[in-house]
RNA sequence: GGACCCGUAGCUCAGUCCGGUUAGAGCGUUCGGUUUACAUCCGAAAGGUCAGAGGUUCGAUUCCUCUCGGGUCCACCA
């Protein structure tokens, strides 16, 4: 054995050796307990980054444990699309590349293009994901767009619609003009920006606003019905000066309207402003659209069409205060504006024809199987979020202006249920002729004919499914649920442990839980494992931008891999924030090096011994008479127990603690000190302590620091059975 | 506006759910050490009114209330 432990020798070997040898594929067996976890799914586009070594780590952790313990486990790896965000990396690398837009290459080309884009990143993962050591099943390997996927996803979708969960409606989406599609709201982040807030004369009234270019848009003023100072404009038409001539609005009485903001009086602008529209529906005001969905004005607003809002928005307020309309200018008004979290476009609130799915009821199906211990949380703080979230959802609009995703399984029968943002998106569908009876097909696939008017010329609803909708059915599609051998779904489903970050416990978790229990009448897993986010040792949000960044793979070829997914463990807990160091990796590396010179202790000792006396052979059941190794025994019994129960509550960090100061401060520092004397004199009970507590030790560890131990076993026992498929200890 | 989390050694964090012997670890600091592994090492030491105040209790870092400080999520800003 060296002297120094050197992972680059080992890492590599163990790992094929396990996959080769097939121990990371579970054998089915009805006698046993499954323990099955399905991998969140990493984005495609790009590469592994440290946050995916945390989780990869913890979920590893579990699995070996569970394995050792002879649970028939699976740990099934996949790959998401990612839809909008891969679409926008593609688009970005398009136009850097080639300078090529989606549109130059077409629907049918540019999905070509991003698949093969995509299978490329997803390769490059794959491996990086064996140099942490994950022994994830890659035979059962699963990517979110697989073409099996397809039947399923639809077939929730055509039941949804079926139920009368589904349903299309002109509503107010957050239209990103860059990204050309509509965002959920959790895709919208708030930013505080400094804009003017003009004081706009609207015939006898006044009201203040930062959106002069929208007033072609004003179907009404609204105030406070509480508001003593305008009472008796309540209900009255008034008559106002404008850019485009005299206009008229009625002014209405609405709670939503803060007496305290401006004057007290708001311009409603149903088609541009989400209250504005929830405001509309209350008091049956028009939706008069004047922006586009190029983010342009349209042809309602007289010489302003063409200009971008941020021209108009300049111009408008130029030409108002010309014509005197403007009382007052705030410069220094602050306020937030919704941007989109991909790309941070400024967001322009649009109404559009979009599907939703109610959620009321799922929600509510939900929150019982959480209440009901159907489903429990670690740590279990996050049930009150979840509560909370879930009690107030709203509905949710599935339907992206994207091209890469699953499309949407609906078919129309001529063009007339397609939407003017959808014929802008798809200049394709511009070109068909518009036959047809206007009949909506949902299908989970192609219809060949229209089975109302008989008609062949379905046209396919453009729009894809948010990734969430499928990667919301991961846990029972990946079992191949609605295939022909169902014997995993059967078997591993409900899954055991769903491991993830809490940053999506809302976009990812919450949905899995609804649409779970609505498809499959099961919980998808009993157990949520929340991590947190890796942080510099300052607490900062790694970021390139910010070169703090730590690369899993450069500190897996420095240090091992061992190394990190021991710093990645030791000292966190759920549901919190880790502080990852350099430092922290290289004292890790050291507690390897450690356990390695231990090895070569022992390893001397038994050579020693041979030569001197006669072969050694271990006897894990030989109870001695002398104190020291009856102490050390006993605490290995002790850890036993105390690293048993800890894996099985799933605190880690305890785990390796505990394990960290047994080897090195109680082993190593004390025991091994204590008996330098007897070895020397051919002890064969003490070199039997020592070997057999080191053993049992190094089994412990296997899970947290697989490679090292795998070689020190190796070297030390000789036996050829590797520490992946040894019994745990008791 | 609603809610959640955090505040423990110079730094980064465990421990708190289920209150009870000298509150732990890693890194850093100081002093000393090469006899059968390991200097990626060993021994020793310094360093904490467990954010603050009050309450419950025989006893509180732990439970309860409030205050201060830091962070996050959700809603909303016309």
């Amino acid at each position: 054995m060296d002297k120094v432990y050197k992972h680059q020798h080992t890492e590599k070997n163990w790992y094929s050796l396990w996959e080769e040898k097939g121990y990371f594929t579970p054998v089915i067996n009805p006698e046993k307990k499954p323990f099955a976890i399905i991998m969140p799914p990493p984005n495609a586009n790009g590469s592994l980054h440290i946050g995916h070594a945390a989780f990869l780590t913890i979920e590893d952790v579990m699995i070996r444990y569970h394995r050792m313990v002879s649970e028939v486990t699976l740990w099934l790896p996949g790959a998401d699309h990612a839809g909008i965000l891969t679409q926008v990396v593609f688009e970005r690398k398009l136009e850097k590349e080639e300078n090529k837009s989606r549109f130059d290459l077409g629907r049918e080309e540019f999905i070509r293009r991003c698949m093969e884009f995509t299978l490329k990143n997803k390769e490059v993962m794959e491996n990086q994901m064996r140099a942490i050591g994950a022994s994830c099943d890659w035979s059962r390997k699963s990517f979110t767009l697989d073409p099996k996927f397809n039947k399923p996803i639809n077939a929730t979708f055509k039941k949804l619609y079926e139920d009368g969960f589904l349903y299309r409606d002109l509503r107010m989406i957050n239209w990103c003009p860059r990204c050309a599609t509509a965002l959920s709201d959790l895709e919208v982040i708030y930013k505080e920006k400094k804009d003017p807030l003009y004081f706009i004369k609207y015939g006898p009234l006044t009201l203040a606003t930062v959106r002069p270019e929208t007033k072609f848009g004003d179907t009404a003023l609204a105030v406070n019905p509480k508001d003593k100072r305008y009472l008796n404009f309540i209900g009255r038409e008034i008559e106002a000066e404008g850019l485009l001539g005299k206009m008229k609005f009625k002014v209405i009485a609405d709670p939503a309207v803060d007496p305290k903001f401006g004057t007290g009086v708001v311009k409603v602008t149903p088609a541009h402003d989400p209250d504005d529209f929830a405001m509309g529906l209350r008091h049956n005001l028009e939706v008069r659209q004047v922006i586009g969905f190029d983010g342009k004005l349209n042809e309602k607003t007289g010489p302003f069409k063409g200009l971008t809002v941020r021209e108009a928005r300049i111009k408008t307020a130029s030409d108002m205060e010309k014509k005197g309309l403007i009382v007052k200018k705030d410069t220094e008004y602050i306020h937030n504006i919704a941007i989109c979290e991909r790309c941070q476009t400024v967001i322009e609130p649009m109404v559009s024809l979009q599907w939703f799915i109610r959620t009321k009821s799922l929600a509510e199906m939900a929150i019982k199987a959480v209440q009901k211990g159907e489903i429990r949380f670690i740590p279990k703080s996050f049930v009150k979020n979840y509560n909370i979230w879930m009690e107030n959802i709203r509905d949710w609009c599935i339907s992206r202006q994207l091209w890469w995703g699953h499309q949407i399984p609906v078919w129309y029968c001529g063009k007339k249920n397609l939407s003017d943002l959808q014929l802008t998106m798809n200049p394709e569908l511009k070109k068909i002729k518009n036959e047809g009876c206007g009949e909506i097909i949902v299908a989970d696939e192609k219809p060949r004919t229209c089975p109302k008017c008989q008609k062949k010329n379905l046209i396919r609803d453009p729009d894809t499914l948010d990734t969430w909708f499928s990667s919301g059915q991961w846990p029972y599609t990946t079992l191949n649920f609605d295939q022909e051998n169902v014997s995993d779904y059967e078997y591993f489903y409900p899954t055991t442990v769903m491991e993830t970050g809490y940053e999506i416990l809302f976009f990812w978790v919450a949905r899995m839980i609804m649409l779970g229990l609505y498809s499959t009448g099961k919980v998808p897993f009993k157990i949520v494992y929340l991590h947190g986010l890796v942080r510099d040792a300052l607490g900062t949000k790694m970021s390139k931008s910010k070169g703090n960044v730590i690369d899993p793979l450069t500190v897996i070829d420095k240090y091992g891999a061992d190394s990190l997914r021991m710093a990645l463990v030791y000292g966190t807990s759920p549901g919190s924030d880790v502080k990852l160091s350099e430092k922290k990796i290289e004292a890790m590396r050291n507690f390897g090096n450690k356990i390695w010179n231990m090895a070569r202790f022992i390893k001397m000792n038994i050579e020693f011994f041979e030569k001197n006396s006669k072969k050694f052979t271990p006897d894990q059941k030989y109870i001695p008479s002398d104190n020291d190794d009856k102490n050390l025994l006993k605490n290995l019994d002790k850890l036993i127990k105390l690293v048993t129960d800890n894996m099985n509550s799933y605190r880690f960090a305890i785990v390796s603690e505990k394990l960290y100061n047994f080897l090195w401060h109680e082993m190593a520092d004390k025991y091994m000190e204590q008996v330098k004397d007897r070895l020397r004199n051919n002890d064969w009970s003490a070199l039997n302590t020592l070997y057999v507590t080191f053993i049992s030790s190094i089994k412990m560890l296997h899970p947290i620091m697989p490679f090292i131990t795998e070689e020190i076993n190796k070297q030390l026992t000789g036996e050829e059975k590797p520490l992946i498929i040894s019994p745990w200890p008791k």
